[in-house]
DNA sequence: TGCCCTCGGGG
DNA sequence: GTGTACGAGGGCA
C-alpha cells in the first residue's frame, strides 16, 4: 500500500534499531512506519593500521568502507565504520587518537539525511498487523520504499490537561482536559471521588492518551509542574507512565524539555514566553491579554480546602485552564509556525518544536556535504568563552530628537555572507577575497562555497513564495507562513555561523563576517555624512537618521529616496523601516525610545529599547514611574517629567507612599536548596512568615517590604495581604532605588543640574560612565541576536 | 566586565 | 539517546 504521511516524531526501538517514523496520513489516520535495517555509520580521517584492527575486533562492528573527503581545504582518505547500536558511537568515536567524523548525529537525523526526507513523505510498504500491539497509532506500516513529499499539514490532535494536587501530599485530586481536532474542542476531566482514587486517575490518564491519541501535548506550565507531578505520582503508585504512541513514558531532556515517541509535547507557557514576551506570564493574565477570559474563581493557595468544600468548583477549574492552556496555544499559532518551520527545515515537527536551532542548519548542510563529499566535523566541545568583534555600533549624543528615519539592513549578515562567498569550503590562503580581520576566501568563479549557495537559494525560494503568496489569493496564509519560515530558517543560519563554534565553521569565518558587515555599514554612514545627512545612530545593520521635515509625509518621502538611492549604489538592501518623532536616548548605546509615527499601523507606539526594568521583582511604583517618565519625555515635557521624577522621589523618601506601592515579590524554594539562603531576602521573608504562624509551602510567592537595606543581608518583613503592615518601609532604600531607575533616563538631559536633590542621605553620582566614550564601538553579535 | 545564581510559570 | 541548554536580571569578584 501507499501512505503520503507528515512526520511528527522520528526515533528507534532499542531492541532491534528499527526507525520510527510517526505522523498523520493524509487522509487523517495516525501513523507507525518502520524501517528494518538501517546501520549507524561514522568516519576515522585517515585511521592508523592499529586503530583500524581494534574497530574490526570491536563486538559493534559491523563493516567498512573507503571514503574520501573534503576537509580543512584538502581531500583526506577516511574509513566509514558500520556498527551495530547508535548508543555505542559515543563510546567507539574514542577508540582511536585520529579525528572522529560525523559521530555525533542522532540516529533518527541520520536516517533521515541519508533518504533526503522532508517533513512529509511518500511510503510504500505493508501493513504490520502482528505489530499493532506494540502502537497506539490507527496503522503500523513497514517501510519498503520511501521518499520525500510536497509538504502538506493534515489535522493535527491536540490535547491540554491541567492538574490540581494537594500543596502537602501532593496527591492529585483532578485532571481536565480539552481536545481540539478539526475545529471542534471536546472536554471532560478524571478526579476522584467516592468510587475514584488517585490510581484510576493515573490510570484514566493513560488510557485517555492512548484511546485519544494526540498529536501535540499542551498545558501551561506542564513542562516545570504538571509532568514532574505526574511522574512522581505515577511512581508512587507504581504505574507505567505509558503515554507515548509506543507505550513508553515521556523523559526529560535536559531539565527543560520533555520528549515523547510519536507525539509532541509542546507546553503553552513556553510557546508564550518565545512569542509574546507577556509583561507577566500567570495563565489568568495572559489570557485575558489573548482571549478577554480569565480563570475561574477558585483559592489555589488553599487547594486542600477549596477541594473538600467546593470540589464542582474545582472541577470547572480544571477543565477550564486547560481549556484556556489550549486556547491560547492556538491564538499564538505557534504550531503553524514549527509545521513552516518544519517544512523549509526538513525536520520532524517535535525536532524544531524543542530541539536546538543548530539542529535545523544542520539538517540542511549536513545533507548538502553528504552529497558533495564534504567531511562532517563534529560539534566542538571546546568553551568557547573567547569573545570576537561583533556588529559596529554608532554613539548616540544625548537628547530628543525629531522626525527620525530609521533605515535597514535586509539580511545583512546573508548578504556578506553571498557577496563575499563566505564559507569553510573557500576558506584559502590562496583566496582573492580578503575579509577585514584577513581572512580570505576564494573568489565564487575558482569555487562557490556551500554556504552562500544556500543562502542564495533560500533567497530565491523566499522571493518565489512571496510572489506565490501575491497572485494566489486563496493560499495567502500558506505562503506567508513559509515565506517567514525561510525567513527564520536564515536567521537560524548567520546566528549558528555567527555566534558559537558550530561544527562547520570557526572564528575566523565568524568574526570575517561581521568584519564585512562593520566595514559596509561604516562607509555608508560616511557616505551619508559627506551627503549632508545627520546620522545619529547605528547599530549592526540599522543607520538612523535625522531628517530635518517638518511633516511625516515628508519624512517618509525622505527615507524612501534615501533607501532606493543607497540600496542601488551598494548594490544592497536598505530598507526605509519607521519614522520615529520624537526619539529620545541619554547616550547609552543600545538604549533608546521614541514614538513611531510610520508605519501607520503601528502610529501612536512607544518603542522603547534596553531601559526596560526587571518586572518580578522590582515594586509597583518602580515600573509604573518609569512608564509615566517617558510618555512625559515623549510628549515633549521634559521638564514635566523632571518635576514629576522630583516630587515623587521626594515623597517617597518623605514616606508618603502607599506600602502596596512598595512590596516586592518572589518565589521561593525549599531553604536548603540554596547555596546561601540565609542572604536571600525572599528566604528571609518566608522564615519571618513561618515565625509568625503565617501558611508557608515551598514554592509559594511570597512579598515583603524591605525595613532597613544597611543592614547586610537587608531587613526585610513579609506583607501579607489584608493585613495591616506594622514596620516602617526603608524609605530612603526605596527612593534611592528608584531615583536610580529614573536617573538612567534624565540624568542626560541636564547635566549641570543634579536632576533629583538627594534625599537625605549622600548619593554617588550615577551613570557618569560616558567620560571617555568614544565615536565608534563595538558590541558583541551575541548581544545582537538576543 | 564577566560569571554565577535564581526565577518564571504551575498547586 | 551518535542529541546538551530559555532568557533576563541582580550580586559579586
Amino acid at each position: 500500500m501507499k501512505i503520503k504521511m507528515r512526520i511528527i516524531t522520528a526515533s528507534y526501538r532499542q531492541n532491534d534499531v528499527t526507525v520510527e517514523l510517526f505522523g498523520r496520513s493524509s487522509d487523517g489516520k495516525s501513523v507507525t512506519a518502520l524501517f528494518f535495517g538501517f546501520k549507524p555509520y561514522f568516519d576515522y580521517v585517515d585511521p592508523s593500521e592499529d586503530c583500524i584492527s581494534k574497530m574490526k575486533n570491536n563486538p559493534e562492528f559491523i563493516d567498512m568502507e573507503d571514503k574520501n573527503l573534503f576537509l580543512n581545504g584538502e581531500n583526506v582518505d577516511v574509513k566509514r565504520f558500520y556498527v551495530k547500536s547508535p548508543w555505542k558511537v559515543p563510546e567507539l568515536r574514542k577508540i582511536c587518537n585520529c579525528e572522529a567524523l560525523a559521530a555525533d548525529i542522532p540516529f533518527h537525523h541520520r536516517f533521515i539525511y541519508d533518504y533526503d526526507l522532508g517533513s512529509s513523505v511518500n511510503i510504500e510498504g505493508e501493513l504490520l498487523e502482528d505489530e499493532k500491539k506494540n502502537y497506539t497509532t490507527d496503522i503500523v506500516i513497514k517501510i519498503n520504499k520511501i521518499e520525500t513529499a510536497e509538504s502538506f499539514n493534515p489535522d493535527l490532535k491536540i490535547l491540554s490537561f491541567d492538574i490540581e494536587n494537594s500543596i502537602s501530599t501532593r496527591e492529585i485530586f483532578v485532571i481536565g482536559y480539552s481536545i481540539y481536532f478539526k475545529g471542534k474542542i471536546q472536554q471532560g476531566e478524571l478526579s476522584s471521588n467516592e468510587t475514584s482514587d488517585e490510581k484510576s486517575i493515573l490510570n484514566g490518564f493513560n488510557d485517555l492518551i492512548t484511546e485519544e491519541d494526540p498529536d501535540i501535548i499542551t498545558g501551561y506550565n506542564i513542562d516545570g509542574y504538571d509532568l514532574p507531578l505526574l511522574e512522581e505520582r505515577m511512581r508512587a503508585n507504581r504505574i507505567h507512565f505509558n503515554t507515548g504512541r509506543d507505550f513508553l513514558p515521556p523523559r526529560r531532556i535536559m531539565d527543560q524539555f520533555w520528549r515523547l515517541h510519536g507525539r509532541v509535547i509542546d507546553d503553552a507557557w513556553w510557546a508564550v514566553k518565545k512569542v509574546l514576551h507577556p509583561k507577566h506570564e500567570s495563565l489568568n493574565f495572559v489570557s485575558n491579554l489573548l482571549l478577554n477570559e480569565g480563570k475561574e474563581n477558585v483559592n489555589r493557595i488553599y487547594i486542600e480546602n477549596e477541594w473538600k468544600n467546593r470540589r464542582d468548583d474545582v472541577v470547572k477549574y480544571c477543565i477550564k485552564d486547560s481549556y484556556l492552556a489550549l486556547m491560547i496555544y492556538l491564538k499564538i499559532r505557534i504550531l503553524d509556525r514549527n509545521l513552516y518551520l518544519s517544512t523549509v527545515s526538513m525536520l520532524p515537527l517535535d525536532d524544531v518544536t524543542n530541539g536546538g536551532t543548530s539542529t535545523y542548519v544542520d539538517s540542511i548542510l549536513i545533507r548538502r556535504a553528504d552529497r558533495e563529499s564534504i567531511g562532517v566535523p563534529m560539534s566542538a566541545r571546546r568553551s568557547s568563552n573567547e569573545t570576537y568583534e561583533g556588529g559596529y555600533v554608532h554613539t548616540m549624543e544625548p537628547g530628543l530628537y525629531d522626525m527620525i528615519v530609521v533605515l535597514d539592513f535586509k539580511s545583512m549578515y546573508p548578504s556578506m555572507i553571498i557577496k563575499h562567498n563566505i564559507c569553510f569550503t573557500t576558506l584559502s590562503k590562496n583566496g582573492e577575497i580578503t575579509a577585514p580581520n584577513g581572512a580570505k576566501f576564494l573568489s565564487p568563479d575558482v569555487k562557490k562555497g556551500i554556504i552562500p549557495d544556500i543562502l542564495e537559494q533560500l533567497m530565491k525560494d523566499r522571493d518565489e513564495v512571496k510572489k506565490q503568496m501575491k497572485t494566489d489569493k486563496e493560499n495567502y496564509e500558506y505562503f506567508n507562513g513559509l515565506q517567514d519560515a525561510i525567513k527564520v530558517l536564515m536567521n537560524t543560519f548567520y546566528g549558528v555561523l555567527g555566534t558559537t563554534f558550530y561544527r562547520f565553521t570557526n572564528r575566523e569565518i565568524s568574526s570575517a563576517i561581521t568584519a564585512f558587515a562593520r566595514q559596509t555599514i561604516t562607509s555608508i554612514i560616511s557616505d551619508l555624512e559627506n551627503d549632508g545627512n545627520k546620522v545619529i545612530y547605528g547599530d549592526t545593520d540599522s543607520i538612523f537618521i535625522e531628517s530635518g521635515k517638518k511633516t511625516v509625509d515628508e519624512a517618509i518621502d525622505f527615507g524612501n529616496k534615501l533607501s532606493s538611492e543607497i540600496s542601488q549604489r551598494e548594490n544592497l538592501v536598505l530598507e526605509f523601516e519607521k519614522v520615529m518623532d520624537p526619539l529620545f536616548s541619554h547616550g547609552a548605546k543600545k538604549r533608546y525610545a521614541g514614538k513611531i509615527v510610520y508605519p501607520e499601523e503601528n502610529n501612536g507606539e512607544i518603542l522603547v529599547r534596553g531601559y526596560e526594568t526587571r518586572r518580578t521583582d522590582s515594586f509597583n511604583l518602580q515600573s509604573e514611574a518609569l512608564k509615566k517618565v517617558f510618555d512625559l519625555i515623549l510628549s515633549r515635557n521634559v521638564n514635566g517629567a523632571k518635576q514629576y521624577a522630583e516630587d515623587l522621589i521626594k515623597k517617597v523618601s518623605a514616606g508618603d507612599i502607599d506600602n502596596e506601592d512598595l512590596v516586592i515579590s518572589r518565589s521561593v524554594k525549599d531553604f536548603d536548596t540554596y547555596k546561601n539562603a540565609s542572604s536571600m531576602a525572599n528566604v528571609n521573608a518566608a522564615k519571618k512568615m513561618i515565625e509568625r504562624g503565617e501558611m508557608f509551602i515551598p514554592g509559594m510567592k511570597v512579598s515583603w517590604i524591605v525595613t532597613n537595606a544597611n543592614r547586610t543581608p537587608q531587613e526585610v518583613e513579609p506583607f501579607i495581604d489584608g493585613e495591616t503592615f506594622n514596620y516602617r518601609p526603608d524609605y530612603i532604600y526605596y527612593s534611592k532605588r528608584l531615583q536610580e531607575t529614573l536617573n538612567r533616563v534624565l540624568e542626560s538631559l541636564d547635566k549641570e543640574v543634579e536632576v533629583v536633590k538627594n534625599p537625605q542621605t549622600k548619593i554617588t553620582d550615577l551613570f557618569n560612565e560616558d567620560s571617555n566614550k568614544k565615536k565608534s564601538e563595538t558590541t558583541n553579535l551575541d548581544d545582537f541576536f538576543k
